[in-house]
RNA sequence: GGACUCUUAGCUCAGUUGGUUAGAGCACUUCCUUGACAUGGAAGGGGUCACUGGUUCGAGUCCAGUAGAGUCCA
């Protein structure tokens, strides 16, 4: 076996192992009969994305609980893939054709689809390439795109389903306009923002009384050309008399609109009276509709002022639009006031611009399964980590609007839709028994027609009339018929030009990334095996974007008729907190005040960074990311390399091919206190990380295992271990505990720490050559300690507890010295005076104690004068100095540990003497406190002497 | 306006059904290169647990309110 060096280089390791893991198809997700399955799915990284401090955390905990799974012996799956990202890579692309000043409308749909597809091809893999840095263990092999050819279908052929079910419609509707973008957005893609801006106050003459004025407050004066009408409240009697009347539009093209009634004006806001602006304002085109009132848009796409809003404003951009509107109105004397005002403006979350609010054709969609997604969560079929996200997901869910799905983008899954304009009277050649039916449809909300419009047999499509106008209507067709298609592009119907929005496709991800909904490529994928996945890590801000929308469609498409545990997309969704700067601002890109991941791994290795990260993320809270924990976590790796390190100086390895065979060499009739003790704390440590994995509490178990590694193994065991193996008669006892406990500390590790667990299973020959750490089983605590009682184990909890008088012991010894400047030197002569009991305690562990204390020698008196002393449990130990004592500063260092001791004893004291305490306490905190007591009044009595023998 | 979260050592945070003297890492002070590890070891200083009241024998922990910080939804 090779020597294992003096520190822990991680690169060379990381790239070995990740090669070796690789290229023998461990991260396979395979289908094993009697395996239970843990499937994961990645949350799918922005095709555009490279590698961010967020997706490191998430990403390692998805490892963690993929590896562990492994370890558990339970067949594991996790998919990995990314997302197409319809507008971040459409404006990457275009940025990259902008630099040769060339536009996506220059080189048409086609071709500029040829250069995203290329763009995807040579920079579309780096995250997940990044991934594996990070010793992520995907299987790669089925590594998904939600643009792959079977990807595309799946999501086409959820768009023609939920049209035949008429969830999908088309409406001409105000949805919230990018214009930079030039696209809708769902109203989840708009975030609010508080804005310091002005309020206007405008007034309208009144056209049968010149002189007389209404006014309204508004903050958006260049939209004042699209009013039509003024709107106050019914009831409101500073308007009583004005309702009907009419009134100059104050700016744009010259217009007398009426002033209507509409309970949905607020009367305390402003004057009491609104402008109506419906092709401008949701509300306002509500208003407007109820009225009958038509809408003038006097915007472009783009968000500039079009010739409706008169000659002055024409070609300005809206936020200039808004000054000149301000300017023309103060000129005309319609401008009554100005003032500065705070309102909420919807932002473009991509584009970070104000959103217009747009009447435009959309595709909508009622969601499906609305009450079955509550239920999935409100009766814990779903289990969300931390619970208190439940809340947020139910309120959304009451409260849902219908989800704009279309996009006016080119690069995403192109909607399935061909459209022709139709006039009324018009006869279709290819069915006429299909067009006398569509002929009596009138309006809209015409039910849904089934047939071949090609007429070829077993070719299906559905379509849908919407009235445009009196005369002319349109026929949408939906399929995914290549014959269809042929015939329809054959007899005039074009394609819509419109795509999904990428959310559309990303909630199939659960099930459309395992072959659905082709029956055997799902067989072959597993999908019965690995559906429902076992658990989602993600993070709260995408619970409406993404998590609720994959709990309808897994509700819709899965398993249907089976009960609701076997549709559900998931069983369990972890959130994970936002990763924060120092100053505790979210890490972006924009900002630049996130490391590097790929610097972190170079800088402190991947498990370095993993075991650093998880340290620092408790369950549901925000992280505020600390590079010094990062060194932490290295520093861990290389305090475990140095302890393997010296097991392995230590002795020859012994068998250990098992945990069997290693329990097989331990001699229980030699442990002493500290074997029991550490062997008790790997059991208790082991049930903490169990219950630590139940519990989704990763932090929890990072520190559990840290303590006890570091604290418990290292700075105790292994010291005193060092006596141990100078004595041929307990060293090889010694070994096989050490073994014992190196071999459960790698397997508890290896999930947050994979590599370098890896090399030491191998390296102290806990694993065969071919095998990987993952081949062999995790016991947990009663297992472990199950394989113990076989070989005659059974650990003794009083001796285990008596170590702890040791470590009190040693640590005041090691105290007085420090005091005397004596810290580590080995010569110091120890003096201790103790009853018989803790005497023969102390006397058995000599050997350990004098090295742990350095102490040259360490001697039973019946009394010591003139010397520092310390009082332990298990005695009062006596610095024996040559020179002579500094009385003075001894009595002063005694008599303010008598101060502290004082103040505790009165406390107990008081709790004790308190009979309401005596009578309700339990027995146990009672005699505790007894106890307690007694062992501070011994100490006080001693430190007393001590004191007086002084003088 | 509504919902949720947070406030514990200089910093970042643990503290899981209320129960000994409130912990960790980092930082700081002093000492130590002794044969696993200076990416280390030893010792030490540092906290009226945001505030006010309540429940209780007992509150960092439960309840109510106040103040401040943050997130989401309208």
């Amino acid at each position: 076996m090779p020597e294992i060096t003096k520190s822990y280089e991680a690169r060379e390791i990381e790239k070995k192992w990740y090669a070796a893991w690789q290229s023998a198809g461990a991260f396979a997700g395979k289908v094993v009969a009697g395996k239970d399955p843990y499937t994961i799915v990645i949350p799918p990284p922005n095709v555009t994305g490279v590698l961010t401090m967020g997706h490191v955390l998430n990403n390692t905990l998805q490892d963690i609980l993929i590896r562990r799974a492994r370890l558990e012996g339970r067949s594991a799956l996790w998919i990995p893939g990314t997302d197409h990202a319809g507008i971040a890579t459409q404006t990457v692309v275009e940025r990259e054709l902008r630099k040769q000043k060339v536009h996506r409308r220059d080189l048409g749909r086609e071709k500029f689809l040829e250069k995203v597809w290329e763009w995807r091809h040579e920079k579309g893999g780096i995250i997940l390439e990044q991934l594996r840095r990070l010793g992520a263990s995907c299987d790669w092999d089925r590594t998904q795109f939600t643009m792959d050819p079977h990807y595309s279908r799946a999501v086409l052929n959820v768009f023609v389903d939920l049209f035949k079910k008429g969830h999908i419609y088309r409406g001409k509707r105000m949805v919230n306009w990018c214009p930079v973008s030039q696209t809708a957005l769902s109203d989840e893609e708009v975030i609010m923002k508080p804005v310091s801006g002005t309020i206007y106050r405008v007034r309208y003459e009144r056209v049968d009384a010149p002189g007389t004025f209404i006014e309204v407050k508004t903050t958006r004066p260049e939209t004042i050309p699209g009013d039509v009408a003024i709107a106050v409240h019914p009831e409101d009697p500073r308007y009583a008399g004005w309702i009907g009347k009419k009134v100059r539009r104050a700016l744009g093209p010259a217009a007398e609109i009426p002033i209507i009634a509409d309970t949905a004006v607020d009367k305390e806001f402003g004057t009491g009276a609104l402008k109506i602006t419906p092709a401008h304002d949701k509300a306002d085109f509500e208003i407007g509709g109820r009225h009958k009132l038509p809408a003038i848009d006097v915007l472009e796409a783009d968000g500039k002022l079009n010739e409706f809003a008169g000659p002055e404003l024409a070609g300005m951009d809206r936020f200039a639009g808004r000054k000149k509107a301000a300017e023309l109105l103060k000129a005309s004397g319609a401008l009554v006031s100005e003032e500065p005002y705070a309102n909420n403006v919807g932002y473009s979350e991509r584009a970070d611009v104000p959103i217009e609010p747009r009447l435009t054709w959309q595709w909508w969609l009622r969601y499906p399964r609305i009450e079955e997604a509550k239920t999935a969560v409100r009766d814990g079929h779903i289990k969300f980590h931390p619970e208190r996200w439940s809340k947020v997901y139910l309120h959304w869910l009451e409260n849902i609007q219908d989800w704009c799905i279309s996009r006016q983008l080119w690069w995403g899954h192109r909607i399935p839709v061909w459209r022709k304009r139709l006039v009324n009277t018009e006869i279709n050649p290819g069915s006429k028994e299909l067009w006398d039916r569509v002929r009596k449809e009138q309006n809209t909300d015409a039910p849904l027609f089934e047939n071949s419009f090609s007429g070829v047999s077993g070719e299906m499509s559905w379509f849908r009339i919407f009235a445009l106008d009196a005369d002319w209507r349109e026929m949408n067709v939906v399929t995914t018929s290549e014959a269809e298609i042929k015939w329809l592009e054959a007899n005039g119907y074009e394609q819509d030009t419109d795509v999904l929005d990428t959310w559309a496709s990303s909630w199939l991800w659960p099930f459309a990334t395992m072959g659905w909904p082709d029956a055997e490529k799902a067989k072959a994928q597993g999908l019965d095996h690995f559906y429902p996945t076992t658990t989602l890590v993600t993070g709260p801000d995408i619970i409406f974007f993404w998590v609720a929308r994959m709990i309808m469609a897994g509700l819709e498409y899965m398993r249907p008729g089976e009960p609701i545990e076997r549709r559900i997309p998931f069983k369990h969704v972890y959130f994970t907190g936002i990763i924060r700067d120092q100053q505790g601002r979210k890490m972006s890109k924009s900002l630049g005040n996130s490391p590097d991941p790929l610097d972190l791994i170079d800088k402190y290795g991947a498990d370095g960074l993993r075991f650093g990260i998880v340290s620092i993320a408790p369950q549901g809270q925000d992280i505020r990311f600390q590079e010094d924990r990062i060194e932490g976590g290295k520093n861990f790796c290389n305090k475990l390399w140095n302890a393997c390190r010296f097991r392995q100086m230590s002795g020859d390895a012994g068998d250990n091919s098992s945990l069997s065979a290693i329990m097989a060499r331990l001699v229980p009739a030699q442990f002493d206190a500290d074997d029991h003790a550490i062997l008790d704390r790997l059991l208790s440590t082991t049930r903490e990380v169990d219950r630590c994995f139940r519990e989704f509490e990763f932090s929890g178990a990072v520190q559990a295992l840290y303590a006890f590694f570091w604290g418990d193994f290292c700075d105790w065991y292994v010291e005193v271990s060092k006596a141990k193996l100078q004595n041929a008669g307990t060293k090889a006892n010694c070994l096989a505990i050490q073994d014992l406990v190196l071999r459960q500390t790698l397997l508890l590790l290896h999930p947050f720490m994979p590599f370098i667990t890896e090399e030491l299973w191998h390296l102290l020959g806990y694993g065969a050559a071919d095998k990987f750490i993952e081949d062999a089983h995790l016991e947990n605590a009663s297992q472990v300690a199950n394989v113990g009682v076989l070989h005659g184990l059974a650990l003794n909890h009083a001796a285990a507890a008596s170590v702890e008088r040791l470590k009190d012991f040693v640590t005041k010894a090691r105290a007085l010295k420090a005091e005397h400047n004596q810290a580590s030197r080995r010569d110091s002569k120890l003096l201790v005076t103790a009853n018989d009991a803790d005497w023969s305690t102390l006397d058995a562990n000599l050997a350990k104690l004098a090295r742990m204390c350095g102490a040259a020698s360490i001697e039973r008196r019946a009394n010591v004068e003139n010397a520092p002393a310390a009082v332990a449990a298990l005695g009062t130990i006596y610095l024996d100095l040559a020179s002579t004592v500094d009385a003075g500063a001894e009595k002063a260092r005694l008599a303010k540990e008598l101060d502290v001791l004082a103040k505790h004893i009165a406390g107990t004291e008081a709790r004790l003497a308190n009979k309401a305490f005596t009578d309700k306490a339990p027995p146990a905190v009672i005699a505790g406190a007894q106890k307690q007591l007694a062992d501070q009044q011994a100490k006080r009595a001693e430190l007393e002497r001590l004191l007086k023998a002084l003088g």
